[in-house]
DNA sequence: ATGAAAGCGCTAACAC
DNA sequence: GTGTTAGCGCTTTCAT
């Protein structure tokens, strides 16, 4: 069975083709009647017009692309799922990009999007360059772009991400007011805003608390390795933390696996807490305390932001700035110690 | 700045377009130096083909569609993890869409990817119901398809998928070796042939240990909707079982919260095992035993075998039929009781 | 109210 | 080797 094209549908009905474009798109040119006939030879054919060629003469794909770090992550599946549903309300597509935290993967799906094959892009970017000329480039040529979570400080765009600095001064804040005073941050990564935002609300809280400020406990991971497990259990037992403040939930599971096998009990030697969206923290053995990020809100809020542009519908004044709430979830890995 | 065009090279070079076009695939037919001076100019502009134009011509998108219940599901996102490797490899691209469980918006997105827009697709079926046409369509229209884990058993097209039975059998079988008699399962969906071959294998198993099978032991739940707690608190406590296996790592996940409400231990007064690729269930409490099924795999072998397809690499005898091995992993909540 | 024709950017058959 | 031309399926002037 071929395709069925408008010309297919013109012949069968005696008709044009742009008659039957019109008739289709409900032009008010077109009779009634003929627009009836038209639709009922479409719905009856299962007539679905080609994405491909409507393109070439609009130069609108109704596509957007959507580029994350990793899909096989809570947080950004919860985000995929935000742009998801947003997208589908609007009848837009979306093309999933993961960069594995690989600059050059990044430059290569950007590149790739030159060529016109979406009306603007989603990106959360990599956490290993501070090099944006790739991003400028849609940008120039005219792809629409919001940039989420991890976002480019002084990069021109409309931009969604999370209260880091407040929901990190207060989950650090929680360990200070347990009684923690050798506290470590695990950081993933060095050159995200988003992860200064959390060092500099861990060192504010120190300092508030008249702590003291050691660079030493802060240790920073390559986000695309595997956590180096042995290294990090020598961190650990040097420095000997009362707690540990962890930016990303992989880094929290490594100090579980850990502490288990140092026999460290969680939370009476040491305490945890993790920016994390994972769903079963609560029955972690002992429960998990998170920041959960509002990773749906972030997808779908984005999501908004970029059609809006894609369609004409702009912000009078530039670009948008916006800060979603996280919310922080004690439970028994920062509880009170014995 | 404007999209650079096949055009716009071919001006600036004072050559023709098709000279151009014939360069930059490094047609045979011409010179070396005017190829060499086309790609620099290209590379310079950062030329990108648009792929809308290409595929007008070629009737080639090297696009593919992957069609899943839902993303944010450990096992389904490891599953689009597998495809990306394989695709990015031979540079095909992944548009992915969530059909919710809803077998009205699958229908919907495979009519949409009637006009052309992908040249095959990769779908995991919604459970809800076992009418195909809308696939066959697909299939009718030229666009190919591999089926994969959630696989329809009379539909002509290529199969991935896991040890179902075998993995059941296992699993079920460990339960008895533990000491249950007791034991209940809780399946997602009716229609589904991987829910009919766990069932199998769950009255199989009791049957050869001459335990009782009572039909009343297994319970059905839709898989678009929220798990009733309540119901599932009420069914637990009406049937007094000894054990659980679950079809789904939510199930399991919904075990655990009742059993914590109702005071009751794992493994203790009721084991549990269930189909999971959770990461952390060696962390809950208590760890949690997993049947895992290998996603990644099965992500890949099946986008293998549809770009194989795809590019006519086909295998002589018809339709493949994969089964590859899950993982059994016995942790603590099935953990001989005190 | 309908049709004819041009053109989106690209490829490929056919000249020369 | 390179240029000319037609056409993929669609939308959109411009005619009628």
């Amino acid at each position: 069975m071929k395709n069925v094209t408008l010309k297919h549908l013109a012949s069968k009905l005696g008709l044009s083709v742009s008659t039957v474009s019109r008739a289709l798109t409900d032009s008010y040119e077109i009779n009634v009647e003929t627009k009836k006939r038209v639709k009922a030879l479409a719905e009856e054919l299962n007539y679905q017009p080609n994405p491909f060629a409507a393109f070439l003469r609009k130069h609108i794909s109704k596509t957007i692309a959507l580029i994350i770090p990793e899909i096989s992550n809570n947080f950004f599946s919860l985000v995929i799922k935000g742009v998801e549903t947003i997208c589908a309300e609007k009848d837009y597509y979306v093309l999933i990009y993961e960069t594995h935290e690989d600059y050059k993967k990044e430059v290569r799906i950007t590149n790739h999007l030159i060529g016109g094959r979406v009306d603007g892009v989603l990106i959360s970017v990599n956490s290993e360059s501070d090099n944006c000329q790739h991003l400028q480039e849609l940008v120039d040529r005219n792809v629409k772009m919001v940039m989420f979570d991890r976002v480019v400080e002084n990069f021109n765009a409309s931009k969604v991400y999370s209260d880091d600095y407040d929901s990190s001064f207060a989950g650090v804040s929680h360990l200070v007011n347990r009684g923690c005073k050798r506290i470590l941050f695990l950081k993933a990564g060095d050159k995200l805003s988003t992860m200064h935002q959390r060092e500099k609300a861990y060192f504010d809280v120190l300092e508030k608390n008249n702590l003291p400020k050691d660079p030493s406990f802060v240790k920073s991971f390559v986000p695309s390795k595997e956590i180096d497990l042995e290294d990090l259990t020598k961190f650990i037992v040097e420095k000997k933390p009362d707690a540990i403040f962890c930016s990303v939930e992989r880094l929290a599971i490594g100090c579980y696996d850990i502490c288990n096998n140092l026999g460290l009990n969680i939370p009476n030697d040491i305490k945890i807490i993790t920016f994390s969206c994972l769903n079963v923290a609560r029955l972690l053995n002992p429960s998990l305390s998170t920041i959960s990020q509002p990773a749906f809100e972030i997808g779908k809020t984005a999501a908004r932001l970029l059609l809006d542009e894609i369609e004409g519908k702009n912000l009078a004044d530039g670009f948008a700035n916006l800060s979603l709430p996280s919310t922080i979830i004690k439970r028994d890995s920062t509880r009170k110690s014995l």
